[in-house]
DNA sequence: CACTTGGTTAAGCATATGCTTAAGTATCGT
DNA sequence: ACGATACTTAAGCATATGCTTAACCAAGTG
């Protein structure tokens, strides 16, 4: 319970849910109605309608509304920043096998 | 709230707090103890100990004590798995594109 | 215009989460 | 043996989360 939110905290915040990743695995193959996305959920709508919001809240899925029919799509850039941030951390781990490996040429040459 | 709680649920479900995250940074940088773990944040000992249980539940972190000290270090393949959540979704976003492509070249040809 | 479809709003409730403090229990150093 | 170190356990509490039902509204359809 921290003062701060960041958005890393709301993306895999989520993406912690099963039913929300339904919804983005749904999306993944393309754009849905909100009906659409509760189809294969065995919720109330109004329960669906909270999950995206909170996909929506991290930035993770966009939609705009034309008539009646919401219509969501995935925000591909949002999703890349949670997967830039494992990325990185692996990162931080090869650049220290790395220097482990030179240190150890060290060893080897002196 | 699911009657079934997948590996991925609390992949994420771990890596969703900052606390969290700030502790998985520092593993990322080699192994540590609890109190290592514990320097940078500002909260209780037996409170990082809660988050620890948490990500050692959720596979990403695993740790052994010996003597009176618990080190901890990431368990990579399940970081891993997170990482491919991410990913075979955007595979399927790009299969889509490419059947696109083949179709808007048929509407050409034709 | 009535009816259906697609979604929204609000209220309420059970459980989960993220802390806290207080009181242990081993190990290690002297 | 004694104190300090490194956790560990337990209890309690405030807030957040994931649902539900009931009621509502607005856009298409016959």
């Amino acid at each position: 319970m921290l003062n701060q939110v960041t958005p890393l905290d709301l993306m895999f915040q989520a993406l912690a849910d099963p039913s929300r990743r339904i919804m983005v695995e749904r999306l993944s193959r393309g754009p849905a109605s909100v009906s659409e996305l509760a189809k294969p959920l065995t919720m109330s709508l109004p329960a669906v309608v909270q999950h995206l919001q909170v996909l929506e809240a991290s930035g993770l899925v966009r939609s705009e509304k034309v008539g009646r029919v919401r219509t969501c799509h995935i925000d591909w850039a949002a999703l890349q920043t949670a997967e830039d941030w494992i990325l990185d951390r692996r990162k931080n781990w090869e650049r220290r096998l790395d220097r482990l490996g030179d240190f150890l040429a060290e060893q080897e040459k002196g």
